[in-house]
DNA sequence: TTCAGCGGATGACAATTGTCACTGAAAAGT
DNA sequence: ACTTTTCAGTGACAATTGTCATCCGCTGAA
């Protein structure tokens, strides 16, 4: 498959991954271990374990989800960068969201991958990633520069609590501020997504990935 | 392309994967390629492909997720099941979800697996499952049988319609019911559920495995 | 210093939602 | 033939939700 390449390491790319589902991750480095030029140095289950990972491994590339327990694989990512280490991050995840995105490219990672795509594009872009290249859906890019989040942090919370079922009261007593104060957000929120309820907003934000 | 008979030697199981996650489907590939005695013989991205490759290819186990595009993992397996085809099928799901539980094993599914158990155990439950056992994860399965569905087919489909966030009004033309008959379904699944409005109530359908 | 702007709160009003008791018309038992 | 069930609908009422106009206190810039 890759002639030029010996499996003795002429360049061999170190990585670690990070992934919560048990099998997925062991199946991502089985992936990656068929590459003769690829090798995975670690593994972690959370945000955290996958920070002190690479942070004592420094590898080239470093592979995260992003919904974890513990710590985002964008707040992992985020920390990697203000620790100043060199390694380059690849975001691998389910979601198309250009919110999820526009924040993964101001942590400063190098790559966005959709678990949708072709396996074989994972190693590719390991080391087009390695080269110092970016790896970016192209369509997703356009749609993260497009349209940026119109909610503000309070109706962003507020929003939250709504989709998962809470009354206007709990949400209000929740967030320590009225009943009111908490309908009128609502109502803020409902209005700039163009919805007509806040179960359908916070579908929205949702998909949009601005949550 | 078709070798009739096994190339390697005394009993390599032979296995189809349905996965729609390209990146997961190629990964839990190369995991069981890895391992001597097992090997994947086809690969499908959705329910309507594997019923396809496993009757063509009558392969011992049929390892396939559950939410996939066309035909859900659970219609696949009860499908392949009514065709009365010998091969033995293992639910592979993000969801622990009693609801699912349940109706893999009334699809004659005989195994049931999470995505965050370990990724060794795959390979493990693939060679048991061939040899005709069972593999269920024992808590999963007594939650099963403890907690039936409660819902009726008409408080599900409304349930779910108020779960995308439309108003009683849209599900009631949606569904050619009346908007007060919606209401008063939509009561009782919420008393039935315990839940406090409908949001909440779906919430609880949803991680029940009921929707 | 003043004034615009923001976060938060009120109050009022209409629309939607949740609850209940009750009716009627089909199945489905017995 | 005579109950029961089940499914759908009605009407009425209370609670919750969505919308608006308006108000207050604070902060930051002109």
């Amino acid at each position: 498959m890759n002639p030029t390449v010996s499996k003795t390491s002429r360049s061999t790319v170190r990585v670690v991954i990070a992934e919560d589902q048990g099998m997925v991750l062991g199946a991502l480095a089985a992936l990656l271990e068929i590459e003769g030029d690829i090798s995975v140095i670690a593994r972690a289950r959370n945000g955290k374990e996958a920070v002190r990972a690479v942070l004592q491994h420094k590898p080239d590339v470093f592979i995260t989800d992003i919904e974890m327990p513990e710590m985002t694989g964008l707040e992992a990512a985020a920390e990697i960068k203000r620790q100043r280490c060199a390694t380059r991050v690849i975001i691998l995840t389910t979601f198309a969201r250009a919110g999820y995105l526009r924040r993964a490219l101001d942590a400063g990672a190098s790559g966005y991958l959709l678990k949708d795509m072709r396996a074989e594009e994972l190693a590719e872009a390991v080391r087009r990633v390695h080269r110092g290249l970016r790896v970016v859906d192209p369509e997703l890019a356009a749609e993260a520069w497009s349209e940026p989040d119109p909610l503000t942090d309070r109706e962003r919370q507020v929003l939250r609590l709504a989709g998962e079922g809470m009354s206007s009261g709990d949400i209000a007593t929740n967030l320590g501020l009225s009943e009111g104060t908490v309908r009128n957000y609502l109502s803020e929120a409902i209005s700039k997504l163009g919805a007509a309820n806040r179960v359908e907003a916070a579908r929205i934000a949702r998909t949009k990935g601005w949550l």
